[in-house]
DNA sequence: TTGTAGGCGTTATCAA
DNA sequence: TTGATAACGCCTACAA
């Protein structure tokens, strides 16, 4: 381990003292040009690289904001996690990304390294974490909780309007005709899950279509649950014209199930996801699906991290749902 | 900010001293046990938390490994991030994530940002950062790079046979019967792209196939370029009755591009992708893909990572790709 | 087995 | 405008 340049090295190179070196680099003060000069080289020559581990301990801030996701490397928070890395860029604050997986022990786990490493601030995608513990976190430290609505905390957190985007899924099947509409609902002890069937149900009452258990099928968010729930769906008593399904994974997988028993989509079988994830639109056929602005929500995340640190209040602008019409819907066959 | 407790306060309201108080945190000592149990005492009642910060400082470790991915939310790092998670997982060293987006300029900020923060390690995934400035990093601190080779340090590298698994994707499509196989490249520059194209070469050349560069097209490695290969493919002279496709997401978009041609798929083209990544098993039709163990590329460079933390030698298992074969390929009809 | 003293590399305070 | 000097919170000889 090669001993790295310090500042002291630089202060006594440059015939001055460390605080006016700290000074310089730090912008804290005026200091007399000719010293400024002299030091700058001093800096340049020797390459110096503050520490910021002793930087960190001597001022109190690591200047990095912790990130939860619950799978790091999920489609569903990419964008997302690229507009926090964008908003933050220049900010001199740095993202450290996290997974929960969906486990609150995990989470809690993952949230007490983060405070450990002594992030000054948290963003906190989604999760498990009992309301009761983002509470006790955002005492803590500046928190911006995406995906969640913690009473108490509602002008750092920022939820999607999931009951409007189902609804609106929903209601363009009904649009082109389709009655029999079933649903894959995601993981039904899920805030998310739950507002997207409270979507679904809203439409076909507004319809005047008839809700009908029956054509309601659980999943996990995943693939494969996709895959059986629509498998189920189809091998069912019920027929129908067209499926919601809470997202696009799972809308995935219910498209492969169709293909499996010999039903063309949207021919046969007309499906909307939710999510739009980057490959929807890459999908035989093109799916149907309801937009979130993932990006913008990461970009205005880090804006809002950003305003606390700053001792200035939350502000989360308004993001809406957007219905994507692609090619997996079409009008019912009379 | 309320003040965090220390360790001067545990020592203090336990009467004993810093060091007894740190060596029973480390067990770096034999304490006697009254005082042991009377610091256990106060360190729960206190739910003292030790200050990474200055623990690293004074210690020089940060007991974190750096993870240079190219994009933390790719679908491709995926199983390779929780690999890396779950091979470093009790070790007592955590993963840091950074992303470089495939930009040398980036990539370099990202290890500089890396080595500021004082990582002990590093795990490098593919990039484009010079082979000396790897060589540079690897003389200050243990280093993996996955998909790559550096000379001189080759036992710190690992790099699947992309030839082999294209020559097994190509022979596969020879298998049943195809000649005229069309080739969607990666990014021409990039050394994977490259040697992806030799093994389709490889295998056209030892099955007494002519290569022909008209079926031949380039991509990036993302769908919407497989897609406009794929279009130019069909709007080409030359017919063809396969293709193989560098990656799962130029695959992706080559057969929507099919698709949006009226071609199907497998009965009129043949597709073989690479990469398996974990949507392919859910694509109309199935993808019959090249898969990587990249769960266990991220597991073993882990692995490596703390051998070579703990003044080992690396040691990177073989590891080796494998066709896997879905509904996307079949017998080329006569 | 235990405590004291010094150090890790910066920043912050206070005089000068 | 500058420089000592004291934190920051912990670890680690060294001495007892």
């Amino acid at each position: 381990m090669e001993k790295s340049v310090t500042l002291a090295r630089v202060a006594r190179e440059a015939g001055v003292s460390a605080s006016t070196v700290s000074r310089i680099l730090n912008g804290t003060a005026n200091v007399r040009d000719e010293k400024k000069e002299a030091v700058e080289r001093v800096l340049a020559r020797l390459n110096y690289r503050p520490n910021v581990l002793a930087r960190s301990l001597a001022s109190g801030r690591t200047m990095s904001v912790g990130v939860l996701t619950q799978d790091i490397s999920s489609p569903f928070y990419g964008d997302t996690l690229r507009g926090i890395e964008q908003g933050l860029s220049g900010s001199g604050y740095h993202p450290i990304f996290t997974s929960g997986h969906w486990q609150a022990q995990e989470e809690l786990e993952a949230v007490d390294l983060l405070l450990a490493r002594k992030v000054d601030a948290l963003i906190v995608l989604g999760g498990v974490l009992p309301d009761e513990k983002l509470r006790e976190v955002a005492a803590k430290v500046p928190l911006v909780a995406l995906g969640r609505s913690v009473p108490d905390l509602e002008s750092q957190c920022l939820r999607l309007d999931n009951f409007k985007g189902a609804y609106l899924a929903t209601q363009h099947l009904v649009e082109l005709g389709h009655r029999a509409i079933a649903h894959i609902m995601g993981v039904p002890s899920h805030r998310d899950a739950q507002d997207r069937l409270a979507g679904y149900k809203a439409a076909l009452a507004d319809a005047r279509v008839e809700f009908d258990p029956d054509l309601v099928r659980e999943g996990d968010f995943m693939e494969a649950s996709g895959f059986l729930a629509a498998t189920r769906l189809v091998e069912g008593l019920r027929t129908f014209s067209a499926i919601f399904v809470a997202n696009d994974q799972m809308a995935y997988g219910a498209r492969l199930a169709l293909f499996r028993k010999g039903l063309r989509v949207p021919e046969d079988v007309s499906i909307v996801g939710f999510d739009d994830l980057p490959s929807s639109s890459f999908t035989t056929p093109p799916l149907t699906t309801v937009a979130q602005p993932t990006y913008d929500i990461g970009l205005a995340s880090a804006e809002c991290v950003l305003r606390l640190l700053n001792g200035e209040e939350a502000a989360l602008p308004p993001l809406d749902v957007q219905l994507v019409v692609r090619e997996s819907t079409t009008r019912r066959r009379s």
